[in-house]
DNA sequence: TATGAGATCAACT
DNA sequence: GTTGATCTCATAC
């Protein structure tokens, strides 16, 4: 995938990785859920300005950021358009296609739809932590090819955050059985 | 099925 | 000292 790719603007890299693959030590699948996040965002790491944590949001683009969130989990992000603005898509969910053995191992399950439905669950899944923070995307262990069909997007509220909650910066592949959570943002079934 | 609490740590105030 | 871009398990309908 083209280094460029990332330096654009989160809301136009973020659609674009939907359906893309991403691998860790040919471990993972084409990505089904992502969210959007830039330093004018009230609900991004890097609003309010560069810290020793989010430095990497701060540097090139087509690097990996990678925090610990709720003192037990990982999650990684793609630095976008470093260009000042400090944007990354965060990664929520993949379909599981490479590497199921490891993947279960890792994960101690069998529901495949489980084994990366939501960041935490995807960075053990790939074995992602922070020794991977600052890290090139086009660079061992990582792999990351463009899709190679179009696929139907749709996009929603965030999760788990407290503030801008209603910004529909999150963006899944409709239809997908392995999001974190159902898509539509209003109504039912 | 649905709701609620606990786990556990690094960065921030 | 407080707070999360979360997940899992237990208990209650």
């Amino acid at each position: 995938m083209a280094k460029n790719f990332f330096a654009r603007s989160v809301h136009d890299v973020a659609p674009d990785l939907i359906g893309a693959t991403f691998l860790v030590g040919g471990v993972g699948g084409p990505i089904v859920e992502v969210e959007a996040y830039h330093h004018t965002d009230p609900a991004a790491h890097s609003y309010g300005g560069q810290t020793a944590r989010n430095a990497v949001m701060f540097g090139p683009p087509g690097h990996v950021y990678v925090y610990r969130s709720y003192g037990i989990h990982w999650c990684v992000n793609f630095v976008c358009e470093s260009e000042g603005s400090a944007s990354a898509v965060l990664i929520r969910a993949l379909m599981p296609t490479e590497g199921l053995a490891a993947m279960r191992r890792r994960r101690g399950l069998d529901d495949e739809r489980l084994l990366c439905a939501g960041p935490g669950r995807l960075c053990e899944a790939l074995a992602i932590t922070n020794a991977h923070n600052g890290a090139a995307l086009d660079k061992a262990p990582f792999t990351l090819l463009a899709r190679t069909a179009p696929v139907e997007i749709a996009a929603a509220p965030r999760i788990g955050i407290s503030k801008a909650v209603d910004l529909p910066w999150r963006y899944g592949w409709a239809g997908s059985q392995f999001l974190s959570r159902p898509l539509r943002p209003k109504g039912k079934s």
